[in-house]
DNA sequence: GGGTGCATGTAATGGGTTACATGATTCT
DNA sequence: AGAATCATGTAACCCATTACATGCACCC
């Protein structure tokens, strides 16, 4: 018999994301799409395709509460709240440390069975990576700056920092790792070329 | 409108990563398994209720052949290798770049929510991913080695190396932000003590 | 006889992405 | 009038995990 991680919703997906946004502050489903983007977006998305299915069954749960919202000038909305229930039950799921997956990459994967397509192919894809690592430095060094800016006085904001702080040193690391692999490259295709000359010569 | 990423099978699912691995050697589902495993593990993973199906799939699209194998002693097995046209697809594969998904963190996701609970839960994951990461340290220098040692005439263990390059610049990187965060987490839960301590004194 | 490893599959379930559909308001 | 933004939702589709089911061979 084996030990299930998740079975009656002790997972982590879409509900147990919304609920930690709630426990910062309540809002409309529209608002947490662009909260999510803002806060977490660097390791954690939502689509409303997601979002509005899942406030409904949360709702039905008893773990938020849905209020209507009227304001002139703007269309209504409905904004959400933690019960009792829900803040409960965000403290039993960050009381389950987190799994230790391993999340499918796809570079990687491309990379490993890089040999059987041209090495400009291989390229193309780390030196992308690259780039999209060298912009996210830039950007976790601002939201820090931010948020030490902003939320001086929130506790809350040093866990904040941690998962910026995560970024960058990932960020860091790949940047270094995929500089490296670009020589690598470089030098496959050299050899590569020479040899190609070589036999040129030859015939 | 807008440009999809994947449509008739552009995308990297099991498919493309059953494809990979044949490129490498026939074999069998089972066999595959383990091989991915071996290989792939780090970054990849594939259970028999994937391959199966999607073996059957690709043999019906004519991108791998299967054959039969009776072996005494041994049970019989489906022995699976690519086509002309299957090598073609692999290529084709290879040659689209690697795209820059945003991965889900549960580690993070949690980590950002942590105020709302214990330092202790916090500690917890950050503590299982620090080991977990030097456990992955120790093994891709181990791996590297065995590469170095057992393939070193094949041109594609260079590319093999450097996904597990990949993975110990993660992993050290890793390693050298949960001690930091460690350390943070410590800070915080001593100042929280060091409150609760003055609160009793004026008691 | 029972455990382990080899070997192949199916079914149930859950969950996520995308596209589609609708409608108000505000700005140009 | 038309575009952009706010706002909520549904439906189709794809993909993955897990559990279940089966059976042979080999060794103790």
């Amino acid at each position: 018999m084996k030990e299930k991680t998740g079975k009656h919703g002790t997972g982590t997906t879409t509900s147990e994301a919304l609920l930690g946004i709630l426990s910062i502050a309540p809002m409309s489903g529209y608002d947490m799409r662009a909260t999510i983007e803002r806060s977490i977006g660097n390791f954690w998305n939502e689509s409303f395709g997601q979002i509005y299915p899942a406030l409904k069954r949360l709702t039905e749960e008893k773990l938020v509460e849905k209020k209507a919202e009227r304001r002139k000038g703007h269309p209504d909305r409905n904004v959400y709240s933690l019960t009792a229930k829900g803040e409960d039950r965000v403290r039993e799921w960050l009381e389950v440390p987190a799994a230790n997956e391993v999340p499918r990459n796809e570079l990687l994967l491309k990379l490993f069975f890089g040999g059987h397509a041209p090495v400009s192919a291989s390229r193309e894809s780390v030196e992308s990576f690259v780039t999209r690592q060298q912009q996210a430095l830039k950007r976790y060094r601002e939201i820090a700056k931010q948020i030490r800016k902003e939320h001086s006085d929130d506790p809350r904001a040093e866990f904040w920092l941690m998962t910026v702080d995560y970024g960058r040193h990932y960020s860091e690391a790949m940047v270094k790792w995929g500089r490296k692999t670009l020589k690598e490259l470089d030098a496959i295709e050299s050899r590569a070329q020479e040899k190609s000359a070589r036999k040129k010569r030859r015939e």
